[in-house]
Formats: C-alpha cells, structure tokens, sequence
DNA sequence: CCGTCCTTTGAACGAACGTTCAGATCGGCT
DNA sequence: AGCCGATCTGAACGTTCGTTCAAAGGACGG
C-alpha cells in the first residue's frame, strides 16, 4: 500500500472523543464501554430508548455498532445497567448529604433537597433517561431500578416525618408531602436549561425554601 | 412488541370494541378514527411512542393498520393530534375551574390544583402519553404543543403571583412555586394507581392543602 | 518474528418498521 | 337494480432494526 492512509481503527477518533463525561462511567470501565455509556446518555435522553439505534450510539461513540455486543449482551442491558448506575448515584449523594447534615430537621431537608435537586442538574441527561425509559425495561431490571427508587423515597419520608415527630414540621401529610417534594425536585430534570434566567445554585435554594414551606416549618 | 392474536371474525365486528373511552375522542370524529385514538392512547401510554408500532396500534383497535392512514396523514399526526387535544381538555379544565372560583386566593389555588389534579388521575394514561413523548414530535407540532404548556403554567403563576399581591400568599418566589406545584400535581399521573390506598378526592385534597402550604398561604 | 489473546470490524441475517396501493366491501342515492 | 364515493383490507414496498459472525488488527510475551 503506497499512500498514507491510515488503517480503519486509527483513522477513526479515540472513542468517546468529543463526548462530555458522564456520572454512570465507573473508574473500572474500559474505555470504549464507557465511551459507549457517555455516547446512550446523550443520544437516548434526547430520543429515548426505542428511538436510539444502536447504530445511532455507536456512531456518537465514534465505534461500530458489533462492538456494542462485545461489551454489553444486548441495548437492553445497556439500558438497564445506565438506569441502575443513575440511581446509585442518587442514592448515594443523598445518604452522604445526610451524614454531613446534622441533628435539625430542616437541616436535613436542606441535604436532601440539595442532594436530589443537584443530581438532576449535573446529571440532567441522565435522570431524564432514567425518569421516562422505566418502560423500556425487561422486568427484572425493573424490579431492581423501582426498588431502587423507592430507597431514594424512603429517604425523604424518613426526613419529612421525623421532623414531623419532633414538632418542627407540621405538615398533615407527610408520606404526600414527601412525594410532592420529591416530585417537583425531580422535574428539574425536565426544564433547567443551563445559560437560563436562575443559576443551579438559586435553583437548589428555593427548592429548599419551597420544600421547608410545603412540610410547613416552624421557623 | 405487542402480541395480538384476535381471530379475524372478531375484528370485523365493530372498530375500538373492548377499549376505555378517552377524553381525546370529540364528537365529530368519525367512529374508526375515535377507536384509532383511543387504542393510541392504551398503547403508547405504556410503550411510547417509538415502542408501538402501527400494527400495534390498529390490533388495539380492531382495525388493519393500513386504516390509520386512511384517518390520519401519519403515525406521526396522530400522535400531534392526541397530544394538542390533551392539552386542550387539560386548559379547558383549569380555566372553567377558575371561572367557577371566587376572589379568594385560596380558593382560585385550589381550584386549579384540583383540575391539574383530576384532569392527571382521569386521563391518567393521556396526560403520561403527554408527558413523556414531546420528544417524538415534529418541531411544528412541538412549537404548538409547547405553547399551550405555556398556558397552563401561565395559569398556575397568575393565581400564584395573584395571591402574593393581595398578601394573602407570602411565598418569596412566585414563579418557582408555580412551577413547583405544577411539577408534584402532574407527577400524580406518574405514580397513581387505581385501587391504592389514596382514593382520587384524598388526592386532590392532599395535593390542594400541600399547595396552599408551598405558597404560604396565611391561614 | 511468530503465536496468542483481546478488541474491533464490515458484512450479513431475519424480523419488524412506516407506508403505499389496487382492489374488495359497504351504505345511500337515483 | 345499478352506480358512486367513502371506508376498509391483504399484500407488498423499501428501509431500518437488533443482533451475529468470520476475520482482521493490535499489543505483547517468548
């Protein structure tokens, strides 16, 4: 071969160039499985699962569509495996939140609120995958995902009627508040846009303001 | 994806046969393309749009897949048409609540957010439908859709904003209350289940009473 | 420099997709 | 009865889907 091209492999960018990082790639990750993650987010939290190919993740990972099936057994997995690691994530930020939180109640309503509303900002791609391809899941994936999610629910039921308990919130109802709050910080996910008119850190804030009003704090 | 084996005999029998009226169906519609929408609605609600196919759509009904485009210019329209008209009943329901409310504050909040509230439990697999597949829309018919988003929320900040102006709400931040309010009231559709241990009215009850509570309505 | 193991590839598979179309069927008008 | 327009159908169109596979490429120890 005389001209200077190079082969296939080397011709294409490293894979996963040109994609920004992602929460669900794992310190353990080869790279081009987690080139393949970074590249579902984006794609899959615009379009969704059913309208991603594999095709179209490989492409924005800068691979081949076969190598997928050299990584993960099937796109469902894929899927799955992105859900789960999203909720590790949540679950985790929030439990590490109340640690570093202390013995007052709106403190830690505080924590969580900040810990729930900050995933979903710096993770946005992520949590609007994981809010709204729940469907797209094989049962048992799903099983261990919704339960999952109910640990992350639990968390803040647990916070709200604590409270509650100690007479620093008054709220009637708390299991209903917990979901109302939990609701309203998950939709971020759903508008923020960032370069808007609130910063993530004025929206964090109001949230917590709004959160201490619906548990109806005794301030 | 969805498995339908009725005989052939049955299916002649009468389109849209067996399914639960929908809100999205109005009077004019002729009766397969009422049956057409009203299969959509079951279907998509639980596998999105991109995860329900044609054929899908039409075994639901009890019609040929190729009537669908006897009714509707594509899968695509129809979509664009359920969505609009969802969001037509959802304003027509929040505004004729307002109408019927009187001057108090209080009282126009809860009389949204019981319309928010019950147009999401009522047409609960309609407004997940609406709710999750915006995504899958053409730019014009998003643009459109969008808009009458707009509206609604509009809504929920006039009354909000309302109720701040004539101190009877003291909640700091008008606009992120509204949005948060709308958020929890429109996740119900998300998380109800008929038959659970909350009945519709306790719903829209809690969620009216936890509303009030977010604005800090001074009681 | 060869052999080995892991990674990656292009090409191909059958199935399912949205859509089209010529023709069957039907109700209503003359 | 005979016709007509609207409604509906089965069969097919070309495309794209998720997935498989034999083989090539690359790194590396001997």
């Amino acid at each position: 071969m005389v001209s200077a091209e190079k082969p296939a492999a080397a011709r294409r960018a490293s894979p996963g160039a040109g994609l920004p990082p992602t929460t669900l790639v794992l310190p353990g990750d080869e790279p081009t499985a987690a080139a393949l993650i970074a590249a579902a987010v984006e794609v899959m939290a615009v379009h969704g699962y059913h309208g991603t190919s594999v095709r179209d993740i490989a492409a924005a990972a800068g691979t081949s569509p076969a190598i997928l099936y050299h990584h993960f057994t099937s796109k469902q997995v894929l899927l799955a495996t992105m859900l789960d690691r999203g909720l590790d994530v949540l679950i985790a930020a929030t439990e590490q939140a109340l640690d570093l939180a202390g013995e007052d109640p709106a403190d830690r309503l505080r924590a969580v609120v900040e810990a729930h509303v900050r995933v979903h900002l710096d993770s946005q791609r992520e949590s609007l995958l994981g809010n709204s391809e729940l469907r797209a899941l094989d049962p048992s994936s799903l099983r261990v995902v919704v339960a999952k999610r109910d640990v992350q629910q639990r968390i803040f039921d647990r916070v709200i009627r604590d409270g509650v308990r100690r007479e620093v919130f008054g709220t009637t109802y708390p299991e209903d508040t917990a979901r109302f709050v939990t609701s309203a910080c998950t939709a971020v996910a759903a508008w923020y846009r960032a370069g808007g008119p609130l910063s993530a850190e004025e929206i964090v804030r109001h949230h917590q303001e709004i959160a201490l009003d619906a548990v109806r704090w005794r301030r």
